[in-house]
DNA sequence: CTTGCTAAGTTAGCATCACTAACTTATGTT
DNA sequence: AACATAAGTTAGTGATGCTAACTTAGCAAG
């Protein structure tokens, strides 16, 4: 008998206080923006809900589960990013390719707790199903769309080579933008410039 | 009277127990390769090293500052490393630049948990001085080498802005090698190759 | 050789955290 | 109106980072 298929009204009402699996989420996020995920503590999450320390566990097996949640979002969100990029600059186009990547960084610096959950390290997230299909499935996008491009101007080579390889150089740039790695040798860089140079040389070369 | 500066025999001869400072370092090692920076305790490495949980605080400030020191420890282990690189493939040429990628990349897998370290968010380890400057010192390394590619081959550009190009795409190489993410859409990828092919194009354009 | 200073260890204790168990509240159904 | 149960509570366990106060051991001077 899970009561959890037909709230009352329409989205969001859970039984009695609310959405507190949201609303740890929500926290969650607060916290990892704040203080990074090394420092997050689902104590402090839960003080930021207003309930006890043991309320979680009603609604997440474990600290991980939520962070796992928030991968999952992320990559969504990211895909959801990504199409938008695409969409107005054109599928299959070196400006919708660039514009991609441009997306890619832009959700690395918005969020960037929240890409890291989804690419850094962590085992035991990454064996979770949800978050490995989900990141399985944004990839897949992006490697379509650069194969998109190859066949429409004939570029030869390995189109999945190619894309692994702009991947790589936007994912760079994503890194040592939010961890202020660039701050040591290049203060104020303009990574949206980078990548706009280097996109072209990796997709023809 | 800090009697620190003149050890009775060598290098490494401590007071009572022996050099409780570089075993504490080395088990703290131990640990971040079995299980990373973020689930790695303290209290373990006092038990691998054979002392109480207490003795640590003789030593360092921090739990921060032994890994403060692992960084910084890395940070010249890489430098070695990319110039050891250099040396035996010719400084200047495009050989020895590719060489330089692929030691960074050889660092970032032989030592993953330092490699993050080094490069990861950490604000509070990143403000530390000596971290700071070793980092500086060997990406200036980087930067000088790419640039004498530059000048003895008469490629147009800014030298520098090339020298960031390059190191963009190899950390991002590192980064998704070492976090498992190539894994996801492309299992068993030869990174060095994609390194090889990719160097030239983003040195000449 | 003894005395004493002090670096380097110890035990004991504090506050906090993740998580569990057992109890309580309140909600929707019958 | 009664009840089954989802969702919250308090209380408790073991582990952690770190501190304070005590103990041990190495070195130097008398």
């Amino acid at each position: 008998m899970t009561a959890n298929e037909t709230p009352k009204s329409g989205t969001k009402t859970r039984y009695h206080h609310g959405d507190l699996r949201q609303a740890l989420i929500a926290a969650t996020r607060e916290l990892l923006v704040e203080r990074g995920a090394a420092n997050f503590t689902l104590a402090d999450a839960c003080r930021l809900a207003g309930v006890s320390t043991a309320a979680p566990y009603k609604h997440f097996r474990d600290r991980l589960e939520v962070l796992e949640e928030i991968a999952e979002q992320g990559f969504n969100d990211l895909r959801e990013r990504s199409g938008a990029a695409i969409a107005t600059s054109g599928p299959g186009t070196l400006e919708g390719i660039i514009a991609m990547g441009q997306a890619y960084v832009a959700f690395a610096v918005a969020e960037p707790a929240v890409f890291r959950l989804m690419f850094g390290q962590n085992p035991a997230l990454k064996k979770a199903k949800d978050v490995s299909d989900s990141g399985h499935a944004c990839f897949a996008g992006v490697i379509d769309q650069v194969a998109l491009f190859c066949s429409q101007n004939a570029v030869q080579g390995d189109a999945k080579a190619i894309a692994l390889t702009l991947w790589t150089f936007v994912h760079g740039a994503a890194c040592l933008l939010i961890d202020d790695d660039y701050q040591q040798v290049a203060p104020g860089l303009d990574v949206e410039a980078l990548i706009r140079t280097a996109a072209p040389k990796l997709l023809v070369g």
